[in-house]
RNA sequence: CGGGGCGUGGCGCAGUCUGGUAGCGCACCUGCUUUGGGAGCAGGGAGUCGGAGGUUCAAAUCCUCUCGCCCCGACCA
């Protein structure tokens, strides 16, 4: 401030921030004049630019470019280089300027499908009263991702992760009558939930901004008929995102339910295992996905189990080599904790335990691996020499399918330092749990079809549950039906993570130079760099260009900055909007502009007054 | 929560082992030159070295405690 002494020009003057439009092009020029030091004297632009959010010399834009040390994946990085995030805590970013047009005009397409197939808009509070979420069970089930929060008068809430319990307390307020369903209605808001740790950005972050939908059904069939409308419009939702993205089957977790869809968008960076078969359509997320049962053993009758000493050799691969067999001929035995339970769980040795599956199969609420001391005090026998042949009875065994249909098997012996070999399954211990147990794996077989599944990695954008009557049974939210009977309504939930969208479309449409923004959801259509933002006459055609696009609704953003050329290319291929219009005294002495195709880099020039025009074709083609 | 790492101008880092003037690059500000793919020269502003104790004549540096952030794992959208 106190650089404005009297010989800085007056503000009045600035009519842009250019540096060089308000100091004289050239001190030869100008004679002498001014004798020295700063110029007050600034040449105006015959055609000033005013200030605007379109122009980038006063927009919220800051690029940098060094990479960020936190950034891990593209998406970040090309985020916090691009300028459109700021981090304010672990996982609670500020969304910027560019930032929030790209995910305005996702929610706008949220809206339109949501709107379209049947949804209502509405919005329930961020924060939310112990109460409700006692009534529905989750107040003690829901762990410390649920932050917290205590008012002055030490009453107690939460933020909302999700909003089932807040959506089923409307919803049994306000609907009496069978005439009143089928309701289905949806909110954009931001969640909270105290990840573990957040990562990747905008990816896994712990406020996000999500667009949660819930549907109130008479029936299951009814609530089926949600579902498929649900899933049809998220197909639509990615889809007009540009994002390549495929439904999965999926474990319905934590929010409980009975059949549930993820969206996933098919990256490398994903967090999410896929598996899908190369035939059919099949696709599941690992945590549910299952493979072809095995055979049935083939009748033998070999001799009793025989002890055989390993002195030492605890994991699968190290007892293999040691007796030269094949991981996949050893039984593998587990035990977990379940509560007061105590479980072995019996997988084939190449094959690794699905948490979720054996969760699921014994009806418990998670298991938790067993500690060495827990594992020798249950069998006896220390860990790594666990095997199903004579457990105390205290030990609940569950058998894979893999296993059971194994013919013989070599397994530990609940002795140290020794395993058995030619264990067989049913013979030696009892069939009497069999479930599917296991991770599915690439080259696994294709439960529906002949195929062989293939492991893909994924980002989930969206997931849609069928709940059923967990929430409304439990919270109250019935009607009553023709015959005058209060049931319970069937509920489904529809979440997409807005955020994780944008991020999902940056992994997936990106190049070593920065984004190339889906049309639909780039923050602004085109870029127009004015290659010399003082020379006039390309101010003057600047203008006109922009008003032009901006009353063909196309969203130009001027890079208008007193940069040299080479930095706003830089920058216009890192912001990655799908056109840019290179306007320059070179072009212009032709009368011509260049338009660059960010995603191909195809270049071609045109007369100024067909710029328009040809934008308008190619963005409406986009 | 377990394991690993990092906190030094807005950003990226050096300096810490071996205590002694806080430094580099980018960004920012000023001037001049330059201007179609991240310019050059000159000048300048900006850092309680995450915080609190301690040791010492002297601490970014050594010790103790604490807070924050990042990575791997378990958890989850």
């Amino acid at each position: 401030m106190d650089r404005l002494k009297p010989t800085s020009a007056p503000p009045v003057l600035r009519s842009t921030h250019s540096r060089r439009a308000r100091r004289p092009r050239s001190r030869a020029r100008c004679g002498s004049w001014p004798p020295r030091g700063r110029s007050w004297f600034p040449i105006r632009p015959r055609v000033p630019l005013p200030r605007s959010a379109m122009r980038f010399s006063h927009a919220l834009i800051h690029t940098v470019r060094e990479t960020p040390s936190e950034a891990e994946v593209v998406s970040h990085r090309l985020m916090l280089r691009a300028g459109m995030i700021h981090k304010v805590a672990a996982g609670i970013y500020a969304y910027l300027p560019l930032a929030l047009r790209s995910l305005t005009k996702i929610m706008a397409i949220v809206r339109e499908e949501m709107v379209a197939a049947g949804a209502q808009e509405l919005l329930m509070p961020a924060v939310q009263p112990a109460e409700l979420w006692q009534q529905s069970g989750r107040w003690e089930q829901y762990g410390r991702e649920l932050l917290r929060l205590h008012d002055r008068h030490d009453r107690e809430f939460c933020l909302g992760p999700t909003h089932e319990e807040v959506i089923t307390d409307i919803v049994r307020a306000q609907i009496r009558s069978w005439r009143q369903l089928p309701v289905n209605l949806f909110q954009i808001q931001a969640k909270f939930r105290d990840e573990i740790r957040p990562r990747f950005g905008l990816m896994r972050g712990r406020e996000f901004i999500m667009k949660d939908g819930y549907s109130f059904d008479r029936d299951d069939a009814g609530a089926s008929a949600t579902y498929e409308r649900m899933h049809a419009a998220y197909r639509r939702i990615f889809a007009r995102c540009g994002l390549r993205c495929r439904p999965v089957e999926a474990d319905s977790g934590a929010i409980g339910g009975s059949f549930s869809h993820e969206f996933m968008v098919l990256a490398d960076s994903g967090e999410d295992a896929i598996l899908a078969c190369d035939t059919c359509a099949y696709a599941a997320n690992q945590e549910k996905a299952t493979c072809r049962p095995p055979a049935p053993p083939p009748p033998i009758d070999g001799p009793p189990p025989a002890p055989v000493a390993t002195p030492g050799k605890k994991a699968v691969e190290e007892v293999a080599a040691f007796l030269h067999a094949e991981p996949s001929r050893f039984i593998k035995t587990l035990v977990y904790r379940a509560g007061e339970r105590t479980v072995a769980a019996l997988v084939r040795g190449d094959r690794a335990v699905n948490e979720i599956k054996l969760t699921h199969a014994l009806g418990a609420s998670g298991v938790v691996l067993a500690s060495d001391a827990e594992v020798e005090g249950a069998t006896g026998a220390p860990c790594g020499f666990v095997g199903p042949v004579g457990l105390p009875a205290g030990v609940e065994v569950w058998v894979d399918r893999e296993v059971a249909a194994m013919a013989s098997a070599i397994s530990g012996a609940n002795r140290a330092d020794t395993h058995v070999t030619g264990v067989q399954p049913g013979r030696d211990f009892p069939l009497a749990r069999v479930a599917d147990l296991i991770n599915a794996e690439a080259g696994d077989g294709c439960p529906r079809c002949a195929g062989t599944l293939q492991l893909f990695r994924g980002i989930e954008v969206g997931h849609v549950f069928k709940l059923g009557t967990k929430y409304s049974a439990a919270m109250g939210a019935t009607f009553l039906d023709e015959q005058g009977e209060k049931i319970p309504a069937v509920m489904g939930c529809y979440g997409i993570g807005i955020g994780r969208t944008m991020a999902a479309a940056i992994e997936q449409n990106h190049d070593d130079d920065g984004i190339l923004w889906p049309t639909p959801i780039a923050p602004f259509a085109v870029e127009i760099v004015l290659v010399r933002e003082d020379d006039a006459a390309s101010l003057e055609v600047a203008a006109r260009l922009e008003e032009a696009l901006t009353r063909a609704g196309h969203e130009p953003l001027v890079d208008d900055r007193a940069e040299r050329p080479g930095v706003k290319f830089k920058d216009a291929d890192l912001l990655g909007l799908p056109y840019c219009v290179i306007l320059g005294p070179r072009g212009l002495k032709e009368g011509k502009v260049e338009i660059k195709t960010r995603a191909t880099g195809e270049r071609l020039e045109v007369a100024v007054d067909e710029a328009v025009a040809w934008l308008t074709t190619h963005l409406a083609a986009t």
